[in-house]
DNA sequence: AATCATCGTTGCATAATTCGAAATGGCATT
DNA sequence: AATGCCATTTCGAATTATGCAACGATGATT
């Protein structure tokens, strides 16, 4: 394996400016990553030239830079279905009350692509982002989407070990999981019982292409305590709906995700 | 200046991936940059490693990675106005039939934010891009959000020497463009006329924070065989009420752009 | 089937780059 | 004024990145 170990450094920098955190000064990063002052500042300001960062000329904090938008427009053109799904995901936002996403699978992880919806004015939300990931295994959206790949390709990605467990309620045993995306196959359907994030559940549904494979997912985001059996059944409906709209509207466009 | 060279080549490269050139391979790469393969090979390893950049494994190419989305995500964040200004926006792209844009200032760019509609099936429209750029000088948008700048500011940003012609019509000469910013300040709106992009002329308002300050610009952007003058006065009079009325949620949000 | 050209990947010695320590100036606090 | 912390720069030593050569895989051509 052939990695550039100044070039990993530099981009690692980079994780440590999250949305909690959007401003560091260069004394907080060395701390942080426990390199030397005048290397982290050889290193920001290479980011910086680069657009990767910028710096608040009042505070001289660094902060992610406007290049990063500019590369990840670049990206989103691969992503016609979020322009599809997304009046669709509006709508079902309305009739439902509540917040809805669209996901697609990367590796063993969902990335959020798109987030409709406020919420009821709950407290208790999910702090998701455009382009944020979750582990697949524990979500509504990431079940279903991995109900669609082969045994060999679930073996290629989670192996034979114990799976992390997000909450008491996360399923961590890889047995169990093959059993789970195979009901998930007959039902058409996913639920999060509380496996992401504890107090929150979500009911999923499969978005395909022509060809049939599961693309992408969209699913409905409620909190646990409004969640009974028969706004379950109604949200399975819904989402369900939705999804096979979607669906064809991809199908009609000879979308590739 | 501290800048890591090998740093600088890794980031260099990630804009070699367009829309227009999504993926490319380690071949095609090398040839582009004119550096040794196996130098170029162990980049791409080390930032598909890092999650910014993917390979297709049929293909053996090379694209941008979703880490890049991850990253977006943050730095969006700082961009409440997109949230608040969204629906005003596809009103405006319904009542006018036309696409409208919403974007920052970053140094002598402007940065497009967020761009809704679809105009009305025209062959001449504007490939523009969440995240892209265009000189702020040009644009209308721009214009708008320069003339909310000091003198000395403006000198900062474009010294003395003469600005880049995009189009025949391109003020190019800094004491014109003052002019026109002085203009700007005073009737409340920009014209772009065909100063960007040839064929297309824009209209532009300022979004004002609670302090007054603008801190982004919306626009409606047609071609210039439907922009006669009667079309600019109804454009303006819509734009820039769209304009007042996000300031006036923007305001009410406390937001900070 | 054999040959050729091109591709992607790896190992190694050398050249280039990066690193950390020390120094310096700026700013805020006492 | 003294002190502490910050950001920035210089310089020699240590480390890393580079380019070359080699290799196996693949596809096209003979």
């Amino acid at each position: 394996m052939q990695i550039l170990s100044s070039v990993k450094k530099a981009l690692e920098l980079l994780d440590h400016f999250t949305v909690e955190r959007p401003e560091l000064s260069l004394a907080e990063i060395s701390r942080e990553v426990d390199a030397h002052k005048s290397s982290v500042f050889r290193v920001l300001t290479t980011l910086k030239a680069a657009g990767f960062l910028e710096k608040d000329s009042l505070s001289g904090k660094y902060r992610l830079g406007l290049k990063i938008l500019d590369l990840a427009g670049r990206v989103w053109g691969r992503y016609d279905i979020r322009q599809i799904a997304t009046p669709y995901m509006e709508e079902l936002a309305r009739e439902t009350g509540e917040v809805i996403h669209l996901a697609v699978l990367d590796g063993s992880d969902i990335v959020y692509l798109e987030k409709k919806g406020q919420g009821q004015g709950q407290v208790l939300t999910v702090a998701t982002r455009l382009g944020g990931r979750n582990p697949a295994y524990a979500s509504s959206m990431g079940k279903i989407l991995l109900a669609d790949l082969s045994k060999s390709e679930l073996k290629a990605i989670f192996g034979r070990g114990k799976l992390e467990k997000l909450t008491p309620n996360t399923i961590d045993e890889i047995p169990k999981l093959i059993e789970e995306l195979a009901r998930i196959r007959e039902q058409g359907f996913a639920l999060d019982n509380e496996e992401t994030f504890p107090g929150i559940r979500c009911v999923g549904a499969p978005i395909r292409d022509a060809g049939g494979k599961v693309v992408a997912a969209v699913s409905v985001t409620v909190p646990a305590q409004r969640m009974d059996d028969k706004r379950v059944r109604e949200l399975w409906r819904l989402v369900t709906n939705t999804a096979r709209m979607i669906s064809e509207r991809v199908a009609a466009s000879k979308m590739e995700a």
